[in-house]
DNA sequence: ATTTACTTTCAAGAAATTTTGAAACTATTG
DNA sequence: CAATAGTTTCAAAATTTCTTGAAAGTAAAT
């Protein structure tokens, strides 16, 4: 396969990924076409490669800089930005981690907490008690996993998990 | 708190936390609501509950069996089909697991095996191959590790994994 | 074999999300 | 300070995804 054909598999199949977690196509295709990158790119060479307007990939630029997932770098006597994405996968999964987490599991948590106190004696009150505790037990669980995870250093997960696991 | 309103809360909660993964909201209601019901419901239960249409709840219920998040329950005498959810926590992610690394792992993974084959020796070239080898790399382990995830037992997560990890 | 009870399907409509593009903004240069 | 180079914003348009509802399908009961 030559490079301009795997390069567009690659950023299809990246932007397909990324949909179904919940990530705009668009988003993960910026995110993708940097990672290839082997210098710096431009919001003008990202809309060019990705025929998206300025507005779409300043947007999606700025996010992926909110999640840690893309730096922008400087170039000396350059007036504009160039962007690069962190390349380090496990870097990248623990940004994500680190962000959804806050974002999702937390509230969630939270949320959790206040429902647990519903009142009633009912069966249906009692099984909805029930399980939001079950819930709230397993996403407490999950949390702290993620936690310690997310300190672990950035070749634990690769070196040392499956030995562990066994 | 009272219960109606809990339970409010809990399947407004459940819908948005679905949508930020993928899964539209209503599944993920459906999913809630059965989650939490202290018997089986029928379709018009859970179309009354939900206030949505006959379709969509047919639907989303079929595809939550996809999954193995949601079972049809028969009830001697009675002519309609009525639903229970898996209750299990761990079983629940487990699934889930299952099917969306056999629809999106998986595939990926195949992808960047044929995109490491990728031809060139200019600079873009290799860091492509570069990239695409690490990124395949972590995939293959994350792809070993679910593996192991989902074959260790249903006590496993909850009380194994924090004393392994530390 | 007809009626009745229920489920499934799917085209069209509604809703939500994403993208565009042009105007407003900011900062550097001459 | 005017011109130039670049970035940001955001309302409107385009696209994608989800929902509806009615018709078709299935099967038990009479």
């Amino acid at each position: 396969m030559n490079l301009p054909e795997g390069k567009d598999k690659f950023l299809q199949s990246w932007g397909a990924l990324g949909s179904s977690w919940g990530v705009n196509r668009t988003m993960a295709q910026i995110h993708a076409l940097l990672m290839i990158a082997p210098q710096a790119l431009s919001a003008e060479d990202i809309m060019e490669e990705l025929k998206i307007s300025r507005g779409n990939a300043n947007m999606n630029l700025r996010a992926l800089i909110d999640w840690g997932l893309v730096f922008k770098e400087l170039k000396a006597g350059e007036r504009k930005e160039f962007f690069v994405a962190e390349k380090d996968m496990w870097k990248v999964v623990k940004n994500i981690i680190i962000q959804r987490k806050k974002k999702e599991l937390e509230p969630m948590l939270k949320v959790l907490d206040e429902l647990s106190s519903v009142e009633g004696n009912d069966p249906e009150a009692e099984e909805f008690v029930r399980m939001i505790k079950e819930i709230k037990l397993f996403s407490s669980k999950a949390d702290s996993t993620l936690d310690t995870l997310v300190k672990a250093d950035s070749n634990w997960f690769v070196g040392t998990f499956m030995k562990m696991i066994k």
